[in-house]
DNA sequence: CCTTCATAACTGGTACATCAGTTTTTCCAG
DNA sequence: CTGGAAAAACTGATGTACCAGTTATGAAGG
């Protein structure tokens, strides 16, 4: 996803801000001024909007005119949505990966599918902290990119990471992300791909991400309600929570 | 596609590019300007260059830093990716068609696939002027995206819509979009997600866009290699060409 | 005629100032 | 206190000016 701008300053202003809201320094629903920040960067607010405008595009951020933009936050109806859409793309990625992927590929996927199911049991028995969930998170895209990655075809490799980064960028500042799984959950799969036959490695695709779809799909909604009791975030000033949320420096690396 | 921002001046920068790619006024290789385009648009030039920027994110044009901003240019490799890529999205697409499609959707698209076959064999027989073409592709899309709006999932319309997008600028201005298609071949289509299971209709569209991407890509390839002759495009100026197409009056409606 | 290289023209990137619309706060009447 | 209107503060949108890097141009030398 990173081009050439990244050495100018809108590049900068883009990978910093996609960097904080993931890492959940920016939480869904907080206000971005573009001043403000470009205050923070130190650059002007051009830049800044720019960078804005193509987190926009990805849907990372909204924007009303002339009237503030803020970090997105995501409805149950867009992750199941996102959840779909994942399904048409990486079941396909399936197909292609046991139809084309070369034996480096193949090993290199078992022993990635070995590395995720124990950092997530490792996950499950320890605490939770946000730092090694961000981890396991990395290791986790890491492991359906590889998947990806077999096709050769960048414009399906960038559909399914930019799928995945709406819903990691969700989930994850939702404190959605740690989750029970079956212990050898990604291995199975990662085994049905290698071995299997391109239609039932999709097949397995998909039931992956229907499972997941559906555990990910309930927590949300119980979260959800967990937090609805005094209604919030319908009202009330919402401006400054940027330097309630540390500052300036929760823009920095 | 549309949002709140087209009553703003970088949304009517933005729809006004756009389609001034589409209908081949500005063919693949044009040279924009940031400062020319906006003295045509009569506005300033920074809408202008955030209308480039959503351009640019969405694969329509390609810009150097400092050097120049053009309209992209396809390779064979960019056609065979967007194919591979819708064949995973409207696979899925019509598979969610066979199993949730209501009584009215499937009269629907058996309508439309009527007329875009009949529109399809009227091209076929008389001359392909690029109006033609134009509404012919208008007919197509909007078969396609009466399949995906079924699905009731706006991130996959969105995508499917995007990689249409793609596609159709690089076969539209690359006069490749005139071809002879079987005489029934979207009725045939249309009936099989109908009445068929959702498995099978995925099969049908699978073939389906397959059998499209084949054959534009051999046509793709020929035109190549036809116009490569005293090797084009390579050098030369190539200032300018803005008005070669038309000058200010390529941007009107 | 072809290459080389300096210069001029043009490009996108950025800063700053200002405009117009929205939200928050303030303050006064009830 | 309450309600609501006016004003203040803030926001994104846009215009203008300028900078730094790239490309085209054309003159000078082979």
């Amino acid at each position: 996803m990173k081009g050439r701008n990244d050495a100018r300053l809108t590049g900068q202003a883009y990978s910093q801000l996609k960097a904080a809201i993931f890492e959940g320094r920016l939480p869904p629903g907080t206000p971005l001024s573009r001043r403000r920040l470009a205050e923070e960067l130190g650059m002007s607010a051009v830049p800044v909007g720019d960078a804005i405008l193509r987190l926009e595009s990805e849907g990372l951020i909204e924007s009303r005119p002339r009237a503030g933009t803020r970090v997105r936050i995501a409805t149950p109806q867009e992750i199941h949505g996102n959840y779909v859409l994942r399904e048409a793309l990486e079941t396909h990625s399936a197909r292609l990966f046991a139809e084309n992927a070369d034996g480096r590929a193949r090993e290199r996927l078992l022993k990635a599918a070995e590395r995720l199911d124990a950092a997530n049991l490792a996950l499950a028995r320890g605490k939770c902290s946000q730092f090694r969930r961000a981890r396991v998170e990395r290791i986790h895209v890491a492991f359906h990119m590889l998947i990806a990655a077999a096709s050769g075809v960048p414009a399906l490799i960038d559909a399914i990471e930019r799928s995945r980064v709406l819903l990691f960028n969700r989930l994850f500042t939702g404190s959605l992300a740690a989750s029970h799984l079956p212990e050898r959950w990604h291995r199975d799969l990662a085994e049905c791909l290698v071995s299997a036959s391109p239609e039932a490695a999709a097949e397995a695709m998909r039931t992956h991400v229907r499972y997941r779809q559906q555990e990910v799909i309930a927590r949300f909604k119980e979260l959800v309600e967990a937090r609805s009791g005094p209604a919030r975030m319908v009202r009330g000033p919402q401006r400054r929570t940027l330097e309630e949320n540390g500052g300036a420096g929760a823009l920095l690396d």
